[in-house]
DNA sequence: GTGGTCTAGACCACA
DNA sequence: GTGGTCTAGACCACA
């Protein structure tokens, strides 16, 4: 797992954004214990105040569980997973859509878009 | 032109933002006289300050330009304003194609949602 | 005669200085007459009243004078034009050396790019 | 670090061209840290909105960078400094050149001019 | 009328 | 503590 930090906005918000990335896409396992916030703080050379208000929003999501004096988990529910996945794709595809028509860019435009950069890589 | 302001982002961002869209779609046309500072604070119900930082933005983007004791006016290069498009739309696919291919989605699934929504429209 | 404005000051003080220097150059000669503000007007395509503006600093310069109804001439005095051209070249001179003291350009170095330049047209 | 404005340009620009310099100049290491924009404001008797609009200037400039929450540095790129610094020279530098041949000055005189200077002082 | 500058001062998020 | 945003309002030069 790498993070990466610019200053374009908040450290908390983009600590929440990848977290709930590598859990929805699995490459955090359900069900999986966390590095404690301290070892996350050293980690990330982060405010441990920082590290404790993403993981409160995560857990605000229901992604993530605290067991009070052991740590804090990943949760084994698949629903409450793939409902987060669900709505990260929904909002980022509207969103997407959107931008594009307010360009004035036809779906027909960004599917040949996506093609070519698909050919590209 | 309609503008809308939520609390998500500063305003003036929110006011650069739209104004971009009008201008690089073609909703204001190149060469189009701005309305004056005091008639879009007036307008928009925001401070003329605020107006003004918007404005120095899209200056500094080089989509409009200022005649003195005159007024704002876009910019009537074409060149420029098709360079901003290209820069936005650019910007929208790429970060839309990581966002996806970090939520574990593929090109193939993006287009087939695409059509999809295609139809429910 | 040529003259060009951009936006970056107030056109009354480009128009003073690009008479200054046609007048101390010798490109508009000693004792000439001037275009009557009308003309000048119509020509630049700048306001009257910018136009007036302009003159009365070079009146106030003792570098044009001005004869009741009949129009505005520049001054016969050699004394004067070469008191202003040793002024301006000496406040450009002076300007000049501390700009270039100030960005750590010692006058060895000013005079080899001076030569340089020399070269290269 | 001393400070001097005048009445004759705004004051954020006044501050910007003078920060420049220092940069430039070396006399504020690469890298280092500003004074916080409150403190600026209590030293320069200036209002903190004139000082984050000069340092905003140099943001843009990517002379400086914001380090959230945490204050503002000098960048620590060789490369934009020196690009900057360049670009100062050089415009100094043509702009003056461009003066003396409009005054009718020619290279010889000005290099004669500028010995003179140097054996004066 | 136009844009530009500046101040005083409040308020906010973030670390 | 840090920077950022916003408002209210004054004042200015210029055309």
């Amino acid at each position: 797992m790498n993070f990466y930090f610019d200053n374009d906005s908040p450290i908390y918000i983009q600590l929440v954004e990848q977290l709930k990335l590598y859990i929805v896409s699995g490459k955090i396992e359900p069900g999986g214990k966390l590095p404690s916030i301290r070892e996350l703080s050293l980690q990330l050379q982060i405010n441990p105040n920082t590290i404790q208000k993403a993981l409160q929003e995560l857990e605000n999501l229901e992604l993530i569980y605290t067991e009070r004096t052991n740590g804090k988990y990943v949760t084994s529910s698949k629903k409450n997973i793939g409902k987060t996945k669900k709505e990260m794709t929904n909002e980022k595809i509207i969103e997407f859509i959107t931008d594009m028509a307010n360009l004035g860019i036809s779906k027909e435009e960004i599917i040949k878009n996506l093609l070519e950069l698909g050919e590209k890589e």
